[in-house]
RNA sequence: UCCUCGAUAGCUCAAUUGGUAGAGCGAGCGGCUGUUAACCGCUAGGUCGUAGGUUCGAGUCCUACUCGAGGAGCCA
């Protein structure tokens, strides 16, 4: 027999027949008389623990049987593969270590509602699923990283102090820097540019700050982002660095989190398919497709689709109600039925949402007129109809920031895009060239209502061997929501703050 | 800020439509040699969000407030 070897759950495929040890906590126990099953967590994953009443002094076996769940505990014994164990892996435990017993652990393996994970957020981090959603989080900063890393980008850490505005000042969070007001950064771009004029091509990444009222799925008031900056480039060059960027991220959580994939539910197929080149739009041409009889159509189709769902799922817990009614049922199809009923109830509620929301953004798509800005409802009507990430580029104007570069061939359009992530998520990347005309800057400065003297040291890169240039910035959390499929931000962010709601 | 829905055991939800508050999970005790959110039996656990009102009688009806969820606007 080999020394006993301490080791972790993901490095058991290497410890077959071997004496191992495992440090971590409690998931779950079953026991049968001289069994006891044990579920050990450990960071890694979940590994099934065998104790034998026979093989263990009576106390200690009487112990581990009684041990309440996340109590931690350090077991040893011969690893052996084992296909009805969670990880393919079980350990025929020789010796328990109980390290801090447990009892009353607040969140149990039923359900629970979103209030009260989140006032347990410090707690709800060992459930599988908010830990399958940080490693896909890791490897998607991970992927960013070694895209910029691998393509000759220099990391350039933009400031979190901040003395101008980058987007606009009705969202900026103003701190008080001993006596002098200060914003927290809502974007690093305009810092970047300066640095992209010294290094070429540069990319800043950190927590980002928006005081927007905005209080839905897909707004955080703290959140990251990365927003990279390139001198010498023009918009075509820009979307093909967001489309070979964002497929590689997702590729990479292909490779490195299958398995997370899987345990949450991500669809895997429309993940594959995501690989340059993405969808080109122009804002004009989004405008007349939202005003067009297809759209009309799509609509329609939609909530044809949501209505038949609706009276599916209305059938479904009717005949649930007549059976229990009937009455002669077993416990357990009894249980079955009211956790179907719970979630066939929170489905049937999103639907009729959807059902009461369809010919409101029916409407608001028919009545868009060129000019405005392309609401939450426009993005996910197009990016609905598209099975890869769409690019929208083109606004007006009227409707963007300062910095955005007037295009010479049509003044009443800038060169930005959008990138719009598929099945209704919304927007992914926004990116722009810069202007890079000192003239026309100032005059866009001036129009904004802006003080030029405030954008000296910004209105210098213009004068001093200016270039044309341009970047983007993608939301972490969002990007992490759209590959895992979670429906709430919240969940894509280990501690969230939102509008009205800051847990702990 | 506005609209909709909700608040009952530690947690997730019921309560025959105004008539003595229930179930599962979790907790405690017991049973079972292979379980998969194991199973079976027993026990404990409640000022029905708060304050008023209607009524012989309110978890259920009315008013106000507090808190929560979803949606709208704005955005990555």
């Amino acid at each position: 027999m080999a020394d006993k070897i301490k080791t972790t759950i993901s490095h058991l495929n290497n410890c077959v027949d071997h004496e191992v040890t495992l440090s971590g906590w409690l998931y779950n126990s079953r026991s049968s008389g001289k069994l006891v099953f044990l579920i050990l967590r450990d960071g890694t994953g979940l590994c099934q623990c065998i104790v034998e009443k026979e093989k263990m002094p009576e106390d200690v076996f009487d112990a581990v049987k009684h041990l309440g769940q996340e109590s931690s505990l350090r077991v040893t014994g011969l690893c052996r593969a084992e296909p009805r164990s969670p990880g393919g892996h079980e350990i025929a435990v020789t010796s328990v270590d109980i390290v801090c017993p447990t009892n009353d652990y607040p969140i149990t393996p039923k359900e629970h509602g979103v209030d009260f994970l989140m006032k347990n957020r410090h707690l709800h981090f060992r459930s599988q699923r908010q830990w399958a959603i940080g490693k896909v989080r890791h490897t998607v900063i991970d992927a960013i990283r070694r895209f910029f890393n691998d393509n000759d980008f220099t990391l350039i850490d933009t400031p979190i102090f901040t003395t101008i505005a980058g987007e606009g000042e009705q969202t900026l969070f103003e701190v008080d820097y001993f006596g002098r007001p200060l914003h927290l950064a809502q974007t690093g771009q305009l810092y970047l540019e300066s640095a992209a004029m010294a290094f070429g091509k540069v990319y800043c990444f950190g927590p980002t700050f928006r005081a927007e009222k905005s209080k839905t799925r897909r707004h955080l008031t703290e959140f990251w982002m990365v927003e990279p900056e390139v001198a010498y480039t023009d918009l075509p060059g820009l979307l093909e660095l967001g489309e070979n960027f964002v497929s590689f991220i997702v590729q990479k959580v292909l490779e490195d989190n299958r398995a997370e994939l899987e345990m949450l539910g991500a669809d895997i197929a429309h993940l594959e398919n995501i690989k340059a080149p993405f969808y080109r739009l122009t804002y004009t041409e989004v405008a007349d497709i939202l005003t067009s009889d297809r759209t009309v159509k799509f609509m329609a189709d939609q909530l044809a689709a949501f209505n038949a769902r609706k009276t599916e799922i209305e059938k479904q817990l009717a005949d649930i109600d007549a059976q229990t009614k009937a009455g002669g049922m077993k416990k357990w199809k009894q249980e079955k039925n009211a956790r179907l009923t719970i979630e066939l109830r929170s489905e049937l509620s999103e639907l009729e949402t959807k059902i009461e929301n369809n010919p409101k953004h029916a409407q608001l798509a028919a009545d868009f007129k060129w000019g405005k800005d392309l609401g939450g409802s426009d993005e996910t009507i197009i990016s609905l109809m598209h099975d890869k990430p769409v690019f929208i580029t083109h606004y007006p104007k009227k409707a963007k920031a300062f910095y955005m570069k007037t295009d010479r061939s049509n003044d009443k359009v800038v060169e930005n895009f959008d990138l719009i992530a598929p099945a209704g998520f919304g927007e992914m990347i926004g990116g722009s060239v810069r202007e890079d005309d000192y003239d026309y800057l100032v005059e866009r400065v001036k129009e904004e209502g802006y003080e030029p003297e405030s954008y000296d040291w910004y209105l210098d890169l213009r004068k001093y061997g200016s270039v044309p240039h341009g970047g983007f910035g993608l939301g972490v959390e969002r990007t992490v929501a759209w590959i895992t499929g979670e429906k709430h931000i919240r969940q894509c962010i280990p501690f969230p703050r939102m509008m009205d709601k800051v847990y702990i």
